[in-house]
RNA sequence: GGUGAGGUGGCCGAGAGGCUGAAGGCGCUCCCCUGCUAAGGGAGUAUAGAGUUUAUAGCUCUAUCGAGGGUUCGAAUCCCUCCCUCACCGCCA
């Protein structure tokens, strides 16, 4: 959510500011509800205050033991106005936050303008694409052929579409994926390792912007009553992570607060049908190292460079070829000032697919939240910038180094950095 | 799931229809006093929103005592619903 000074004073410029990302501001609509606000809410606030006044007054006739039937009239009266302006305040304000809620954040100066991710501009590369001396296969080919690997057949009977079952040596992989992403962001970079719950309430949605407006891409779970709070699974650890510092207030000597945690992310991928239906790359459910950081606002730009190259890191230590990408405009998450993606290098393809997503999100999700914290000796608490990224997407991993480590006799090569927790084992087999 | 007790400011804790944004204490901040230490005295100490304003300074107003609804001229206080916490029992990993 955007500061509301942004739709008072200054409009015109946010409808500019908005309009580079591809967003239209409806700035008639906005101005005409935020003059009808301000005098319902006068109006609202001063018919309060002369109530509460008077209402003052009749305890103290009663105190003097005076007559106050006909004070109680007057006052009544009143009291019929006020609830009629609330109700006109309430249904303005309403349809100002229905509009404010679904604006998204807006782009820092230097994320170049674009519409989709053909604008995006390359930032550098690591690595170089591993030559093969073999026609390299794509990672559900080597996966099924693998002695206890990749199974989508069972996947599917057991659940449907877009699930996958690991087994064998591939399970094991990917398990020590997690554990060795976890070691490094907590050990080398100092992340305080967390669990987290993967059901959220819909108040840590809003507070991370996937709600109102992204319900769609959500699993909702069906609460036991219809007075329950409403719960969905994660689409991300973003979601419980960030939500930490809802309604809190936190000291500037604990920030920078820097949590990671290994979840499991849901994704109901509406409106992507036939997109990457094979294979790993766009499932329902998948693993996630999550990196997240809350900051003082002068901190997060170069808390974004930091957090990026933590997961680089995790590339880096791989051996995986990878490039870094700032995105344009008209491809950034709706909740992010400034995103640089890591798309690492699958021989299959022949082609850079995203494996992680590291975005700044400025004030933008604090204030959903309010998650602020307070400077040493200052008065008034201060909203916090908040910052994710993926740490990175397990299961793309998984499968980049299956296509890149891959042997001409369909057998996979463990990266070293993961052999401490494989028990040695250098290689994956078929038969 | 059952029964019982509760949810009040940073924390503890009073209040049981009007003078309570909320006593008292602790903590914290500033000032004074005191060779040091310990102790003492005084002042201050929630958040959000609106209006005014060059101002994130002041001033004025509004809201907030778990949440939402209701009764009332007026609700922390009365009524209803829900949520949460604690204790014991049942069940379970």
């Amino acid at each position: 959510m955007l500061d509301a000074k942004h739709f008072r004073d200054g409009i015109e410029e946010t409808a500019v500011q908005l309009a580079r990302r591809g967003f239209e501001l409806d700035v008639n609509t906005l101005k005409a509800l935020e003059v009808q606000r301000k005098e319902l809410q006068v109006r609202t606030e001063s018919l309060q205050s002369e109530r509460n006044a008077r209402s003052k007054e009749i305890g103290q006739a009663v105190g003097r033991g005076e007559d106050t039937a006909p004070l109680k009239a007057q006052v009544g009266a009143l009291g019929d106005q006020l609830d009629a302006a609330k109700a006109e305040l309430q249904q303005v304000q309403a349809s100002l936050q229905d509009i404010i809620s679904g604006v998204p954040n807006l782009p820092a100066a230097e994320v170049p303008e674009g519409l989709d991710e053909e604008q995006n501009v390359e930032v550098s590369r690591f690595g170089e694409p591993p030559v093969f001396d073999f026609t390299p296969k794509d990672h559900v080919e080597i996966g099924e052929a693998l002695n206890n690997g990749l199974d989508f057949d069972t996947a599917r009977k057991i659940t449907g579409a877009r699930f996958a079952v690991m087994k064998g040596g591939v399970a094991r992989l990917h398990r020590a994926l997690t554990q060795f992403m976890l070691d490094l962001h907590t050990e080398q970079h100092g992340y305080l390792e967390t669990y987290v719950p993967v059901i959220v309430n819909h108040a840590s949605l809003q507070g991370t912007g996937q709600l109102p407006k992204f319900g769609e891409d959500l699993f909702h779970v069906e609460g036991e009553s219809q007075d329950k709070v409403a719960l969905s699974l994660i689409p991300t650890a973003e979601v419980p992570l960030t939500n930490f510092v809802r309604d809190e207030i936190i000291d500037e000597e604990q920030l920078p607060m820097k949590l990671t945690a290994h979840s499991a992310c849901f994704r109901s991928e509406a409106g992507s049908h036939g997109r990457d239906t094979r294979g790993l790359i766009r499932q329902h459910q998948f693993d996630k190292v999550e990196l997240v950081q809350m900051v003082k606002p002068e901190d997060s730009m170069a808390a974004l460079e930091e957090l990026t190259g933590h997961a680089e890191q995790v590339l880096q230590q791989l051996g995986l070829p990878y490039r870094k990408v700032l995105l344009c405009t008209g491809d950034m998450g709706f909740s992010a000032t400034k995103t640089y993606d890591l798309e690492v290098w699958l021989p299959a393809q022949n082609t850079y697919r995203e494996i992680s997503s590291c975005s700044n999100m400025g004030d933008f999700q604090a204030r959903r939240m309010q998650g602020r914290f307070r400077r040493k000796g200052a008065k008034k608490p201060e909203l916090l910038h908040t910052l994710n990224g993926s740490g990175l997407a397990v299961g793309r991993t998984l499968v980049a180094i299956l296509e890149n480590y891959q042997q001409a006799d369909g057998s996979v090569v463990v990266p070293e950095a993961l052999r401490p927790y494989m028990a040695g084992v250098e290689r994956i087999s078929q038969g």
